[in-house]
Order: structure tokens, then sequence, then C-alpha cells
DNA sequence: CGCCTTGTTGGCAGTCACTGACACAATTCC
DNA sequence: GGAATTGTGTCAGTGACTGCCAACAAGGCG
């Protein structure tokens, strides 16, 4: 017991640490309540119909801490997709220079689109009432692209730097074009389910890729 | 003499009518004197130290008026790209449902980008200003990308019904895929130019568009 | 030339997103 | 337990954007 106190007062113990966990556990707890409210407002009212004193008195909290979480309104409903970033940060380490950029980057989305399993994990179920939300409202539309670009653009950095080129036009030309299947594959899908059609999304996004691969094919209509 | 005027009273001539068209003039003069000194005033200050009201009255109208031509602030300095629309119905129009879309499209905006004389052209002169303000710029940045990406899901719906498909995502992944190549194209232009690289934009849209062609050949790194 | 309709403008008041500064309370450190 | 750190609420302020109304200019018409 002694030893214990001891050892987790030098090093804090990762897992082993309770304490010191607790202001963090609180601020994931507040800013899910945010998020829980502001898209339940934005589908019930719309977006515009919705200020930032709603979203705020709903997850009961004062407005000025709605900002100390969220930059804008809109980014509260497009918190980040997840464990995407686990998946991405393993995508650059394992970057392999001699295999297509646009095969590995294929594969990554695909795992990452997998875990949504096709909006029946929890994970899944939220990013399609996002995307549901994002086909009505422009202006959680132009959040989420602004947010995509910037991440796109953020990730291309980390690509070209990984593969030590001098020249990172290719990789940006890659990298978007796979974002644009990953994003024509999820508002198809979004856009099926809101009418009720029960389309795969992997199965959308597959075919999304083969659209990329076969547009540049020499006899293609 | 008399003719004439009866002439113009009766029917408004195209090219003919002077008078009717005073209003018309004046409102594209006070929108260009709008646009004119956002775009200055954004590149001597920035776009967050500038406020509409500093826009209005470097243009000589009130903020109000201001509001009646531009629905936002960044909107002022993205005023459509001059001719653009014009090549794009044209295109539509042209359409050749034999003909690969993509080689079309990049036969597009080659025709387009070519216009823009790589800067040398007073459309040109204005584009390089626009891109270069926007590499500096996130708000001008994300504005663009939110016009950029309404007008290419324009696009696609129209081409889709021109082409009379059932199924569009071919034509929003080809679409959005040529759209990648022209932008990434033109942020490396600007970025070079504003580092003092004179390379050409012609010739980056090119070697974008042969990465856009060789990212999905089968041995490719 | 007057008259009427219509489009354009400016001023004003109001809402709302967002920010900085400060005081206060809850955690964590020691 | 006390001190340093960190999160929160209140308040005041800026600035984008909108609706409303009155003034005014432009074009059509007798």
């Amino acid at each position: 017991m002694t030893a214990n106190k001891a050892e987790t007062a030098d090093i804090p113990y990762p897992g082993r640490v309770s304490q010191p966990a607790l202001r963090e556990r609180r601020r994931q707890q507040t800013e899910r309540e945010i998020c829980d409210a502001a898209l339940d407002l934005f589908e019930r009212r719309g977006v515009d119909q919705t200020t930032v004193d709603d979203i705020a008195a709903a997850a009961g909290v004062s407005a000025r801490t709605f900002f100390r979480y969220f930059a804008t309104k809109e980014a509260a409903a497009l918190v980040s997709h997840v464990d995407l970033d686990d998946r991405v940060e393993q995508m650059l380490d394992d970057l392999a220079p001699g295999r297509p950029l646009l095969a590995q980057l294929e594969d990554m989305w695909g795992e990452i689109l997998t875990a949504l399993d096709d909006g029946r994990s929890d994970a899944g179920r939220l990013v399609l009432r996002v995307r549901r939300l994002m086909l009505a409202e422009p202006a959680l539309r132009q959040a989420a692209v602004s947010i995509d670009a910037q991440r796109l653009d953020a990730f291309v950095a980390r690509a070209t730097a990984a593969l030590d080129l001098d020249d990172d036009l290719g990789t940006r030309v890659t990298v978007q074009a796979a974002g644009v299947a990953v994003r024509v594959a999820m508002d198809r899908w979004a856009e099926a389910r809101d009418s009720g059609d029960r389309i795969d999304l992997l199965a959308t996004y597959a075919a999304a890729c083969r659209h990329l691969h076969t547009m540049t094919a020499p006899g293609h209509p």
C-alpha cells in the first residue's frame, strides 16, 4: 500500500492513475453532453433556429463554457469521428514507399468505414445522424467540408514527409482523390438511408473506388 | 430618329437599349467597387482586421448596402471567376456520352485555366490575387472551398441529367476528382508565385492530371 | 412635364456568434 | 491543510447579419 502510494506519487502510471483523471473524465463527459444536446436540437429545430444559449442550457453549462469546448456552433455536431485518428497515425507509420499510395489509402479508409459497421455500431449511428443532418443543413455541410479539407491538408504534409518526397503534388492529388471517394460514398449512404433505402456503406464505398479507377481507363464512356 | 425612338419604346432591342441599362450598369459598378475595396483591405490588413464597415466605407456605400450585394464579408473577395459559367454551360451542351467524362472535364478546365493566361490577363491577375490571399487567410479558404463544393454539386446534377443516367455515383466521383486536380494546381501555382517561383499554371495543371491518371495505374509506387 | 410604380439606398434597432477580463470554485499538488 | 492550477460563470463589448421604414432616384405613361 505505502509502496504503491509512493510509486504513483513518483511516476504517473498509465492505467493505475485514478485521481488525476477526474478532471479529464469530467471534461469528456461535458463535451459529450454538449455534443448530444447540439445534435438533438439541430435535428429537431434546425441549425439556424438553435442558438448557442439553447445548446448550452440543454447541456447544463453557460454559453461561455460552450465556446471553451467548441469554436463554433456547428463544430459541436461535428465532433471528431472517434478513433479515426488512431487508424490514420498507424497508416502513416506503416507507409510503404513501394506500394501505390492510393491502395494504401483505400485500405485505411476501408477499415475506418468498416468500424462504422454500416451504422450499427455506436460510432456508426452517430456518423449516420450527422451525415443525415448535413444533407438538410448547408451550414453544417460547409463546416464539415472545411474541417475535412484541413484534415486532408495536414495528412498530405505528414505523408509527404514520411515518404521523403520533394514534390507533394502527386500526394495532394492522390489523398484528395481518395477523400473524394469517401465523401461521395458517405453522402450517397446518408441520402439513401434518409429516403428509406438500406444500401450498404462499404459496398457503396467500393463502388466509388471502382469509379475512381475506371474513370481513367482508356476506353471508358 | 423618330422611327428609332418608337422602336426602342416598343421592344427592348438587345444591344440597342441604352437607357434602361443605367440601373444595371450602376449595380455592376457598385459591385466591382465593393469587391475591389474588399480585396485591397484584405491584402493590406488581413480579413479579420477588416470590418464590413471598413469595406463599405472604402467603396462609398453603407454597410446595409454591402449586404445587398454580398451575403458575407468573404464572398466579396470571391466574386465569380468571370466567364467561367459560360464555358461550363457550353460544356454541358456539348456533353458527348460516348467519350470519357474525365477527358471532357479536363478539356473544359484546361480551356478555363488557359483563359487566365498564367496570371497575365486581367482575370488571371485577379484570380492570382485571390488565391494568394486564400493561402494566408483560413476564413477565405473556408468560404472558397464551400462555394466550390456547391458549384460542383450543381454541376454533377446537371451533368447527370444531361447524360440521362439513373446513377450519379460515377459522375460525382469523376467531377469531384477533376475538381481536385484544378484546386491542387491552383494552390501550387499561387504558393509558388508567392515565394517568387514563376511556375506555369497550365503545366502544373497538366502535371496534376497526370498524377490523377497514374495513381490508378497497376504498378505505381 | 407631372404622376405613379418600382428598385435602390441609408439609418435604426435588434439578434446572435464569439471574445477578453475578472472573480470564484473545484482539483490537484505538496 | 494551504498553495498552485484549472474549469466555470458573469459581464461587457465587438462585429456580422437581418427586418423595417422612410427617402430618393429611375423608368414608364398620360
